[in-house]
DNA sequence: CCATTCAAGGAATAGCTTTTCCTAGATGAG
DNA sequence: CTCATCTAGGAAAAGCTATTCCTTGAATGG
């Protein structure tokens, strides 16, 4: 029950293996005729070459390693179905590594796939706030996809302080002028930011802001409570840092009677189908684009892998999904 | 900057490559300072034997392919980890493919892994009805997770009909006498068998269901307008096929006045956390244990890739987690 | 003192593919 | 007819490790 190798085809074309190497590959000088029989071979033992001894002399594995600190949760599994995307096409498979945040597994999982050989390493996290770089060979490119590394070296995020303007120039857009924001806790850094580009589309725009920036939680309870707090302000449209939080807000201005959109516009953020889809009604969200974000980074990691050198904080531009919650 | 190889160690050491392989893996005879001497100069040089040689010589490549046809969502993931997890300590790596439901992605994939030796594949996929088995080479070992293929071979399953089971035990537990069941589409088979389970356990208990098990979408908005419906039969408990039925069902009972739980308890399927904890109240599920039938179905992959022979399918009991919606 | 055994480590092979270099035969030119 | 050139394909090396078999020197037994 062996499997068919290249000298097995070369035998039953009568050939050398060099011969059936090249004549599958393309290479050298030989007839056409050869090359037919060779292929013939090939074809009816069921040939695929070995991709380890491929990747042996090759020095390279054509793999790459996914990590995460995420547990492959909300944010991780669209960039990686990104990355997964980007790379499949060109043929290099991806070794799946979740570290659970752990930082001697992280470095386990480092030695393996060095151990491997693997191409180069893409990091993914559920944060986008700077983390310590990843202690791999300086030899095997890496590049970070949701999150970003302490020093300097290639990452790819999500522009979260664009997907706070573009929510706020939508509102305006529909003709909002009292305008609120409630998002998670301030010490995340996506939370700050979507804020701060909020804030300045409004001041852009000469509308002023509905009370400061209301930092909590990310979760519906908050949301439900926020909203309670904001409502002696007669908001007419609330930005929220997530889906959940503004799926509570939804349930506080239910329960009170406002409705949704016309007396107060919603929009979320993340875009998270079943969040966003089950609400009441529909949630208009901003859409962090994760898997472009991981395409994007694969197709960096890629480049690196050919020989380029890149570094720098690369941002892809968020775009706003308008539902119910909004007017659409 | 070449990759230091075991050739390097042993001319540090000054021995041949054969005695720093066997210094380095504790085989063969040779002096212990020997042995030190060798194990130092590889501390000292950073060696780490090329898995690839190591592969290609051993004729296995301690990998392993995950193949899921659910674009990794909800329920592979969960699946995944716990494959990875139990992989993971027995030094095993994952490759992740993910076929888009595509079967020409999917038969790619599967030449692709072949091609990269692997141990063996496990499958997994979003619905339990038996799909076509994987066209994989007869002595590469497959295990399918949450999935189950056409004719024979080793399937890891949740316990739906045990899931619907514990659920009416618990409404019964706590004193409901009229008992209503929501679901999704009755063409899934998971559906039908959550149904099953909880009749069978109603019957029992010599408690008359509330009405027949109403098959709909595993949408909330079909939870919310089934729950309308089943008002008027003045149900004291309601089980959901999954949680995001039940938040839909708890929407319309807030909308109407009625308690959750005092006059109404709830308990959906899944236990997905920012669904079952973000609800008003948070939702008693049933927890179909996902991570464990990873687990389990990476455990008898191992036992295959070792020579076991296994079959049939195996069912992993799922559990109840109580919260506020059914009393807790 | 010689023959046998043992300890320690070296040499070579296998695993599979690709590529470089080389050879044998054929063809063309002079 | 001889030499150069080309064509088609073979031989061998490289990539790295683990293992089997072999060699050398020392030690032991008779």
């Amino acid at each position: 029950m062996r499997r068919v190798t290249i000298k097995d085809v070369a035998a039953a074309a009568g050939v050398s293996i060099g011969t059936a190497s090249k004549a599958l590959n393309g290479q050298g000088k030989l007839r056409a005729e050869t090359r037919d029989r060779v292929a013939q071979a090939a074809e009816r033992l069921g040939f695929a070459p070995n991709t380890l001894a491929q990747a042996l002399l090759a020095g390279r594995s054509y793999t790459v390693g996914l990590i995460t600190t995420d547990s492959f949760g909300r944010f991780s599994i669209p960039v990686m179905l990104g990355a997964e995307d980007a790379l499949g096409t060109g043929l290099i498979s991806v070794f799946m590594c979740d570290t659970r945040d752990d930082p001697d597994r992280e470095r386990r999982y480092i030695e393996m796939l060095t151990a491997r050989r693997v191409d180069g390493l893409i990091v993914t996290g559920r944060r986008i706030e700077p983390r310590p770089a990843v202690q791999a060979d300086p030899n095997i490119p890496v590049v970070y996809a949701m999150t970003q590394p302490d020093g300097e070296g290639a990452a790819v995020l999500p522009d979260d302080q664009g997907g706070g303007r573009i929510a706020a120039e939508h509102l305006i857009a529909i003709g909002r002028r009292r305008v609120a924001h409630i998002t998670g806790p301030e010490r995340f850094l996506a939370a700050r930011l979507r804020a701060r580009g909020f804030q300045a589309a409004l001041g852009a725009a000469g509308v002023e802001s509905c009370g400061a920036a209301r930092f909590g939680e990310w979760s519906e309870r908050w949301g439900r409570e926020a909203a309670g707090q904001l409502l002696a302000d007669r908001p007419d449209a609330i930005f929220c840092g997530n889906d959940q939080i503004a799926r509570g807000v939804a349930d506080t201005l239910r329960a009170v009677g406002r409705r949704i959109p016309e007396d107060v516009a919603l929009v979320g953020f993340d875009n998270w189908a079943p969040m966003a889809l089950g609400a009441l009604p529909p949630l208009s969200s901003v859409d962090m684009r994760l898997e472009e974000v991981g395409r994007v980074a694969a197709e960096h990691l890629l480049a690196a892998i050919g020989g380029e050198r890149l570094r720098g904080v690369h941002k892809v531009p968020s775009q706003l999904v308008v539902r119910e919650s909004s007017g659409g």
